[in-house]
DNA sequence: CGAATAAAGGACATTTTTATCCTATTAATA
DNA sequence: TATTAATAGGATAAAAATGTCCTTTATTCG
């Protein structure tokens, strides 16, 4: 569904998100840790969200990523896909045809919508702040 | 969503489905024109799909590949995805956490789930004939 | 100012997916 | 039986995704 290095971007996110609910800002190294990534490539994807303002980050000594509070409602999981993986899982074609529309679709056209609406319908509404509560109080994991 | 083997699978097979249903066998180079597909890539996919016994293959001179009347009802999409692409989009979680269920569940879990049930019971529900019949007609496309 | 710390970013390596090429096998038919 | 047409399958190549390493830049703090 997702590509890996979008899975760690979410998984990344919602970690930096809990962290600074506690005004706590992450290093790469402990992002890392915590979501049980590789520390390289998930560095990579956090520069990504940073360019896209999805995270702010901060160099130097004390530095690290923070998500300011009004950020982790703001910011949607479909934002992040995006970011990441851009949006051919919102346009594609299901079955990988380069035009397929309601004028000429695939023979899997209108069943591919419904699934593809649902999902986008999710990640839009779906908050940073909605899945890092769920953490912090312990009813969700982003390891193992 | 789809691997690019898996999304020329599908298509392969609608158009081996739509042709036997004029009781005509067709050759890879037909069916690779005619879903705008790599030939020798797609001489795999069949390959995989034939050893499956979800199409079925004939060699020598006026071989090819066929699927009977039958096998059109009773092939659904989820066994073409399965036999190409495994069950990770049945089984796999959404962030790619190794394990995720209800009693260890990621974030995105029930969400996840809800959208994966939908798209499961489309597809098993989706035969080989009812995409085949709306080619016919000429209501959908297998290029473009 | 200098040392240390952390992200940014370029270059490269590995793995997986996608794609091609060539030979072997099978079967029809002249 | 020889030829030819077709799939089967092994080996290889190319491209994309994933992952690593090292240098640069920014910042803090002694």
């Amino acid at each position: 569904m997702f590509s890996k290095a979008c899975e760690y971007g979410i998984r990344a996110a919602v970690y930096i998100a809990l962290r600074s609910l506690d005004g706590r800002r992450v290093s790469v190294n402990e992002i890392a840790e915590e979501i049980d990534s590789p520390i390289a490539f998930t560095a990579k994807i956090l520069q990504q969200l940073s360019r896209n303002n999805i995270i702010h980050s901060v160099k130097g000594p004390t530095g690290g990523f923070e998500i300011e509070r009004a950020a982790m409602d703001s910011v949607k999981l479909n934002m992040i896909v995006k970011a990441i993986d851009g949006d051919a899982i919102y346009v594609g074609c299901g079955l990988g045809l380069k035009e397929c529309n309601a004028e000429k679709p695939c023979p899997l056209h209108d069943k591919f919508v419904d699934i593809r609406t649902d999902l986008s319908k999710m990640l839009k509404s779906t908050s940073l702040f909605e899945l890092a509560t769920g953490l912090e109080v312990g009813l969700t994991y982003l390891k193992r």
